[in-house]
DNA sequence: AGTAAGAATGTGCGTGCGCACGCATTTTCC
DNA sequence: GGAAAATGCGTGCGCACGCACATTCTTACT
């Protein structure tokens, strides 16, 4: 608003984030149980190819940091929605694998992510906005790699 | 990419957030000693009426929340960047007011933070999808004081 | 006027989170 | 082959963050 055009973008995805990521949280562990971290695990867990990933790539794909994800892993290794397992070739690292019942919890508590997603966020802009916004926002993720970010 | 179009536009905000979020932080405070967080709190005291915010006030506009807010403050205070001043009209509210090192050291930081966006956000896309962004998101928040929001 | 309900703030506390570090293992280089 | 650098991982630690609660003051109601 009172923002040059420039920033004014940067400004509202901000809001957003500080806005709908607490409440969505909130809603999924009330209606599922499941914090949005070990949703964003599961996930990825889940479409990973043979239902697994190694710890850095875990932290790389999904929002977590890699030290972040290695603690959830505990989590839901306790909680038996997924599995370690070693890996024969290299015995530094460890595979983490989504269980049957961690699939099961994924595909009930999907539906109420999706559907807050929605409500609360797609729902408020036009479909021509909603692409140009994920085209917009993935061309910043793509042009990211060259300036070193890694978090950990 | 893999996921259905609805929840691409989301899905990027959550990675963009995590990429940008704690480099810009980082790289802020490196190169001006200021958090992310007190240069969010600075820029919405100066831009307020008569530069002052009550601490509700703060904690509805800014990113932070109010009770993070109110500690934030007291940081402030400490380095001498906002001085803290009680409402005649109203004993129990307590008004935090920018000093004129605090509008020198946001003056300082500006170009900085704005040099960031810029080079890792806005420089990305075109400055029509940067205007559509902008539009979809506020439309977001705009429909968002209905659905109770209220975190604090 | 007097009392009960409500609002604004600050603080103790538990939790989430990432960094720095150490350990184990792999890779590279001589 | 063997040593040195590099990689992957887990953990101790400190900071950020919000919730629940107590406090102080204001407002509404009788």
């Amino acid at each position: 608003m009172g923002d040059t055009n420039d920033t004014a973008a940067w400004a509202a995805l901000l809001r957003v984030h500080a806005a709908l990521v607490p409440r969505m949280d909130k809603e999924l562990q009330v209606k599922c149980g499941l914090p949005l971290t070990w949703y964003d695990v599961l996930l990825e867990l889940n479409a990973a190819p043979g239902r697994r990933l190694s710890m850095g790539e875990l932290g790389d794909v999904a929002v977590v940091s890699r030290t972040r994800a290695s603690r959830v892993v505990d989590q839901l290794v306790a909680a038996g929605l997924v599995t370690r397992e070693s890996n024969p070739d290299d015995k530094r690292s460890a595979y983490a694998l989504i269980t049957d019942a961690g699939r099961k919890r994924l595909r009930a508590a999907a539906p109420i992510y999706l559907g807050a997603i929605e409500q609360y966020f797609t729902s408020r802009m036009s479909p021509d906005e909603a692409a140009t916004v994920a085209r917009a926002l993935e061309k910043v993720l793509a042009g990211d790699g060259a300036a070193g970010v890694h978090v950990d």
